[in-house]
DNA sequence: AAAACACGTTAGGCGTTACTAACGCATTCC
DNA sequence: GGAATGCGTTAGTAACGCCTAACGTGTTTT
């Protein structure tokens, strides 16, 4: 069904954002997130559904329902991902980003 | 031509992760980027184009090439919105997960 | 017990994406 | 100057992603 991805590109897609920070607050079924949306609950599910092919969410059955929750390693995997991306060289050019920002304000003024 | 996208969007990509990681070491040429890849010259260069419109890099004609380079502004902006989507829950949930492993290796010993 | 309802998933469609092939244009070489 | 080469972009295409509609299944209600 899915190409399985890696975290970081199935994290960032902007509803899977979303539905991962609202987990990350407390476990939710799948309506109850989809109330939180206007697409429909169908579309959650699937993004459920993508997110845990990539083990950043697990679903619990309980009765009908299905309790998702964030799978805190899923979550140190991508955090690892991130800072794989994140080296140290663009760490530099937003510090100068930073610098520039300061000296046009210190002119400004 | 491209449907303008926010920067951790635009980012997540594979190989745009990696075209931007290039690019922070030093500004190249589309060329001597897609030097470093197995996909066309052509692929790379609208990935680049991708990333110029979300403001993650700038191109200088310089003859008949075209020198990329990274905007320091734009990874800032970048660096605040994978922020904004990392939640204190977030590193706490992660934080739960080093103290779980901890606590394996230790029952391990 | 079965009808109505509510939950999550699967099927299908449409727009977008990521790619190669073909192109236009600038530069170099003869 | 013109042919050949090399640069980046545009045109076209197959595959993918995200969505709604239809479905299957479990649960409540009467």
């Amino acid at each position: 069904m899915f190409l399985v991805i890696d975290a970081l590109s199935a994290a960032a897609e902007p509803t899977r954002r979303r539905i991962l920070q609202l987990l990350a607050s407390q476990p939710r079924t799948v309506s109850s997130i989809a109330a939180e949306f206007t697409v429909t609950r169908s579309a959650i599910s699937q993004h459920l559904l993508l997110l845990a092919e990539v083990g950043l969410v697990t679903a619990e059955k309980v009765g009908r329902e299905r309790i998702y929750r964030v799978v805190p390693d899923g979550l140190r995997q991508l955090q690892a991902e991130i800072d794989r991306f994140w080296t140290a060289e663009l760490d530099l050019l937003v510090a100068d980003a930073h610098a520039l920002k300061s000296q046009r304000i210190e002119r400004d003024h």
